[in-house]
DNA sequence: TTGACATTTGAACACTTATTCAAATATAAT
DNA sequence: ATTATATTTGAATAAGTGTTCAAATGTCAA
């Protein structure tokens, strides 16, 4: 054998590069996780939603009036929002208040803006 | 009249949040184009692509070789990541070799890694 | 020129997803 | 109990998306 790494059909001459990739990408199970998590950040409706409660705690119709939607497709966001603990709600008489989780949604959502601003 | 804002049809007493909120939420154009640079990283191929190159300069054939994928289903995604600027790529030869626009990518990346790690 | 290789591209397909609509819960007021 | 209000839920529809496949483009070598 003239070559003595095992790459299989490599083109050119990244193998060094390659071989380091391979070990940086994160295990499957995280990366999707990961991808989960962002996916929560590219709808529109929740991205406003999540500013919306950068201004603190609101109820689901008030989050309606906001963006000018209906209280159903807004509780169908928020209910994603739960699921992925972005944000946290407590239940008082007949409405229910949402809230931000932590800090960290809020970190998110600046870096995301300063990205498309500094672009 | 007896109330004297100009608030539609409140439920709550969320008022002044819900008065704050909607001068805190960024203007339509801005919500589109940063939901839409978050849809980039929703994707786990898109995430295992941009963490490959966080290795460094990587040819397309070797990206599909790492990832066990076609290099058209890579292609087609690196095409994607160009359009929304997370990678750049210089063609030589036959080969084009891509890599991560900026820092800013990066540091996307390992803060959604951070929050499901810390979850 | 011919053939091989790396990459791109467009159409088709299966799959996912956001909103709408109607109905169901749940709580408070009369 | 009945009515009104706030919210949730499920099904249906329409729009969007990732991969595959086949074909096209562009580059190098013989």
């Amino acid at each position: 054998m003239t070559e003595t790494n095992n790459q299989s059909n490599s083109c050119c001459n990244c193998s060094s590069v390659a071989e380091q990739a391979k070990k940086i990408i994160p295990k499957d199970t995280l990366i999707y996780d990961c991808a989960d998590f962002f996916k929560v950040f590219s709808d529109s409706t929740r991205m406003k939603i999540l500013w919306s409660l950068d201004a603190g705690e609101l109820c689901v119709c008030d989050i309606a009036d906001i963006l000018g939607m209906t209280t159903s497709a807004v509780s169908h966001q928020l209910n994603i929002l739960r699921r992925e603990k972005l944000v946290k709600y407590r239940k008082s008489g007949k409405n229910a208040f949402y809230s931000l989780d932590d800090d960290h949604v809020r970190d998110i959502l600046e870096k995301g803006l300063e990205h498309i601003l500094e672009k």
